[in-house]
DNA sequence: CATTTATATCGCAATATTACGATTATTTTT
DNA sequence: AAAAATAATCGTAATATTGCGATATAAATG
């Protein structure tokens, strides 16, 4: 036991599962936020800015990069990563259309 | 270690992580969508809807209700689950200004 | 009041995540 | 080419999550 059973659940709920869970770290939540304030993509620098390991820094980057949220360009020794518009804007849709299908209070509780 | 490092992180960055996390996974999302379009509250009828044992439902709500995002009223023998109108408005539009805050591709990457 | 119904909780096994030191690979710099 | 800088990967320890049977708790029913 302690597998998720993604065969009962449908391919929007896995793959929204997914997603939210490689953002769902402070880390990557921090790294994201760097990577989108510093308007210039930034490589090692966040593992001066956060306070975690280089080794821990490069495994959040890699989560991020397998849920297809953040890409990496090689840029000489370092590595130049940014968000990946395309799955940005995806997953801002499915989470809007997510949050939106909630229509207010009813009347039972 | 393996303890997730809380303490250099922003009260924002954790808060938006721990509500992240406890809907990333396929079987909560599966409960949200069941909550908001069965527009009466369910109960234990997630048991026979999901293909999931009655103990792992009431354990998969139990921290949906820790995270704050649902709320149960005991209905004489069963209780009624439904979203918390306030922090799931909270959520959401903290997720809309961090994923509104990513202004497009830049020149880098 | 015994029985059924509806949930919650406990305890456990399997697995996943988090963090990091050490090492490796690659590119710059000297 | 040697040294330094940058980042990925490996291995490992600590901890968290997932799922469920068994049991406990509480209300409804007979």
């Amino acid at each position: 036991m302690g597998v998720t059973k993604t065969e009962i659940f449908t391919e929007q709920q896995n793959r929204l599962a997914v997603l939210l869970k490689a953002i769902a770290h402070p880390a990557r939540i921090a790294i994201l936020q760097e990577i989108i304030n510093s308007n210039a993509c930034i490589c090692g620098d966040l593992v001066s800015e956060l306070g975690l390991a280089q080794a821990t820094i490069s495994q959040h980057l890699k989560e991020l990069k397998n849920a297809g949220l953040i890409q990496g360009t090689i840029e000489g020794a370092s590595v130049c990563y940014c968000i990946n518009p395309d799955s940005w804007e995806t997953l801002k849709n499915e989470l809007d259309g997510f949050f939106k299908s909630y229509k207010g209070p009813t009347t039972c509780c």
